[in-house]
RNA sequence: GUGGGCGUAGCUCAGCUGGUUAGAGCGCCAGGUUGUGGUCCUGGAGGUCGGGGGUUCGAGACCCCUCGUUCACCCCA
């Protein structure tokens, strides 16, 4: 018999995890209808096109697709991210701008899995397309900001950076080039690979050799337009103005080559693996033209929901305990009693549970305990004959018999008032 | 793609330099308590020691291959 497991870079979010899960993503998607933002469920695979757009020097384009020939014999890709998705949605479909839009879902990268890092790895965030306002940055940033805030971690800081309009950006590069390549003496051979394919990346090094000539390279604030500059005045402004804390950091380059102007990231300082950004994004204004839409701004991000949980997990926040249940039903009688009185339970609106292949009384019971019921409704052979129950509440353990017609007010008394479900008769 | 660590019960692990029938804790099941959980006591089930090959009289331990996993690089959320 083969046996078989996730494949890698894949797990299974079981219970209670999934729950703890399914929370995360209710509190963001609160936070930011809150803000107006409407929820998008684009395809997690599209024609490969939508994705080169990402940039052909980016890892996540040349190495990490997932894509494939389908049976009609179309060039598919995984979505490695939504950001494109949702562009390409924008430039198919046209909405009236201003677009704001959130989303939470799945996305798949190969590579070699490591801590935090998976080959399908899930992403909650926000877009916004046809706005170019420096204040509406800001508010993509509080909101990213307030997330953090809201699932309790305290070690979360806010990194940004402004790489500047398109112009800019190509003289930056240049620049940096040109310093980088006099240099070729002094960097890793890793380092010089990476020159090769963008000159950018290579201020991502992490090796200790290129550190110096990293410190010393020129940096973006020089190149920026006055219009480019004075927008990331305007969102440092902003955020100063709303009390977020953050520090400007000319060497946040971010992987993927549509950003332009504002990028920022969130930085989980709790986290000491080698992936500790637990979210990021930027401007990406001139994404939706390429993808064959109207000249449109684009700003938003996205934030790791199992870095986040990881991050929660190291700070002892956000927390998610056993689930628990109104009633759980018990019956040494055979089980008719529990398949009627769940059923009635359950549609006045007590969420119950109950034990089946006749297990012993000492058995349901201690499904009771294990089920986090807070009270356990017990039908024996003496209660079947007088038409009554033993409702027996499971931390304080009293227990009283009663008219099975005074169930439910009963239960009431002990778990607080519950809204029926729709009757079925 | 490159490099290091690790694969023994459902989980966390112990098994000394290779030596009889492979262990513990937790969890699970049952009994103690013929109607009552969470504590306690007793018992039980559960492992072809990741897989394949090799060395040896003998391998869970050693060697090779392979798969998986984990961490790091690369890169990114």
């Amino acid at each position: 018999m083969a046996t078989f497991q996730t494949s890698p870079g894949t797990r299974d979010i079981l219970p209670p995890d999934a729950g703890r899960w399914r929370e995360l993503v209710r509190i963001f998607a609160d936070g930011v209808e809150s803000a107006g933002y409407q929820c998008i469920v684009p395809p997690m695979f599209e024609d490969l096109g939508v994705f080169l757009r990402l940039g052909d020097a980016t890892d996540v384009v040349t190495k990490e697709m997932y894509d494939f020939e389908d049976k009609g014999g179309r060039h598919i890709a995984l979505r490695p991210e939504h950001t494109a998705s949702v562009c390409r949605a924008y430039a198919q479909h046209r909405p009236t701008p201003p677009w704001k839009v959130w989303y939470s879902g799945p996305n798949f990268r190969y590579e070699r899995p490591q801590a935090g890092r998976f080959r399908q790895f899930d992403q909650v965030g926000i877009e916004v397309l046809g706005v170019d306002d420096a204040l509406l940055d800001v508010e993509v940033i509080t909101l990213g900001w307030q997330f953090y805030e809201s699932v309790g971690l305290k070690n979360v800081s806010l990194v940004v950076n402004s790489l500047g309009d398109v112009g800019d950006r190509a003289r930056y590069v240049e620049a940096l080039a040109a310093y980088f390549s006099e240099r070729a003496d002094q960097l890793s051979k890793e380092a010089l690979a990476t020159l090769e394919k963008n000159p950018l990346r290579v201020l991502d090094s992490k090796r200790e050799q290129d550190a110096e000539v990293i410190a010393n390279a020129p940096t973006i604030g020089q190149f920026l337009s006055a219009s480019a500059a004075e927008h990331f005045a305007a969102v440092c402004a902003g955020l100063e103005a709303l009390d977020i804390p953050f520090t400007v950091n000319e060497r946040l380059v971010r992987g993927l080559d549509y950003y332009r102007r504002t990028t920022f990231e969130y930085v989980s300082t709790a986290l000491d693996s080698a992936q500790n950004a637990v979210g990021g994004g930027g401007r990406y204004d001139g994404l939706v033209e390429d993808l064959g839409g109207p000249a449109t701004a684009g700003i938003g991000f996205a934030l790791g929901v199992d870095r986040t949980l990881l991050a929660c997990d190291v700070e002892k926040c956000f927390e998610f305990g056993s689930p628990q249940i109104d009633a759980f039903v018990i019956d040494t009688t055979g089980g008719t009693h529990a398949l009627r009185l769940t059923t009635l339970l359950r549609e006045a609106g007590f969420s119950t549970d109950r034990a089946f292949d006749g297990r012993s009384m000492k058995a349901q019971m201690k499904g009771a305990d294990r089920s986090g019921a807070l009270v356990a409704v017990i039908i024996g052979e003496s209660e079947a004959e007088q038409s009554t129950c033993t409702v027996r509440n499971l931390s304080s353990s009293e227990q009283t018999t009663i008219p099975l017609v005074d169930l439910q007010s009963h239960l009431q008394t002990i778990v607080g008032p519950r809204k029926p479900r729709r009757q079925t008769r």
